[in-house]
DNA sequence: TTATTACTTTATAATCGTTATAATTAGTCT
DNA sequence: AGACTAATTATAACGATTATAAAGTAATAA
C-alpha cells in the first residue's frame, strides 16, 4: 500500500516543519505512486490536470525541498534532465540504451572496489556511483 | 613522449578520411598534453591565444569527430559541462568533491554486477559507468 | 590553371533544462 | 482581523550545447 508510504513522507516533512501545500502533496504523492524516476517535467505534466496553474518552478522547488528532508534521490544523466528517485535505500539502476527505461537492481555495494581506490589514490572516499546500460527485454524482442 | 601519441591519433582520423585542419591539431594536441579532462570550454579558452578567431562551435564539432573516430571519451557529470579523456583504453574516475579534479584509476571491469543485473532483470547488457567520488589529497591537507 | 565540389570554420541565433527574481497568494500565530 | 512568514506563480535569466547560414579552404575534375 503506497499511502502508508505517502503518509509517512508527510511525517517526515511535518517534523521538519515543511508546510503541505496541495502541489507537495500531489508531487510526493505521483512520485510514490508512479513506481519510476520520473524527470521534473513528467511530474509537471502528469499533475497539470489537477493544477493548471501550477509552475514548473514549483516543482523543481519541491524536488529539491525533498531532495534536503531525504525523501527523494537524484540521478543525473550527462546531457539529459535529471530523474527522481524515491526509493532512497541504496540500490543500483540498469538502463536501457533503446527506450531509456530504468529498472531498479540490488547489488552488495562496491566496498572493494572504493578500498582499492582509496589506497592507490590517496582520497578519501565517501561514494560510488554506478549504473548499467543495455537493452531491456521488450526491446529485444522488438528487435 | 606526447607527440608519438599525437601522430598516431592524426594517422588514424586520415585513414578515417578526416582532414587535419589547424584547428584540429591543436584541440587534439592540447587533449593529449594536458593529460587531464577538460571542458570544450577549457580547451577553446586554452587556444584562445593561438586561435583568436576560433569559434566554440569547432571545438564542440571536433570533438564530436574524435569521439565518432574513437579518439576520445566523453565523460558526462550531471548539471555541469561535458569533459573529455583521450585516454580510451577501459578505466575508472575518482572525483574530488571539493575541488572537483579527477583522477584515473584502474580496476577490473565489474563483470560479476553486469552478469548479475543481466540475470535478474532480463536485460542484454552491454556496457556500465562507474566513478568514486571522495576528497582528494589536496583538499585534505587544507581540511 | 581554373572551375567545381565537398568540407570546415566562423558568427550568431536558438534550444533546453534549470534557477533567480519579484509580485501575489495562502498559512500560521497572536 | 492584522502581522508575519512561507509558498506559488509568471517570467526572465542563465549556461551548455546545437543549429543555421555565410564565408573560407582544401581536394578534385576539366
Ligand atoms: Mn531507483
Ligand atoms: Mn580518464
Ligand atoms: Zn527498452
Ligand atoms: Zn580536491
Amino acid at each position: 500500500m503506497s499511502s502508508a508510504k505517502i503518509n509517512a513522507a508527510i511525517d517526515n516533512l511535518k517534523e521538519a516543519g515543511v508546510r503541505i501545500t496541495p502541489q507537495r502533496h500531489a508531487i510526493l504523492e505521483h512520485l510514490i505512486q508512479s513506481m519510476s524516476h520520473p524527470t521534473a517535467d513528467e511530474i509537471y505534466k502528469a499533475l497539470e490536470g489537477k493544477f493548471p496553474n501550477m509552475s514548473v518552478a514549483t516543482v523543481y522547488n519541491n524536488l529539491r525541498v525533498f531532495k534536503e528532508a531525504g525523501l527523494v534521490k537524484e540521478l543525473t544523466y550527462g546531457d539529459s534532465s535529471s530523474r527522481f528517485d524515491c526509493v532512497t535505500t541504496d540500490h543500483y539502476h540498469i538502463i536501457c540504451d533503446s527506450c531509456g527505461k530504468i529498472v531498479d537492481f540490488h547489488y552488495p555495494g562496491l566496498d572493494e572496489v572504493e578500498s582499492l581506490a582509496e589506497s592507490v589514490t590517496g582520497f578519501e572516499v565517501g561514494r560510488h556511483r554506478m549504473e548499467i546500460y543495455g537493452v531491456c527485454p521488450d526491446c529485444k524482442r522488438k528487435h
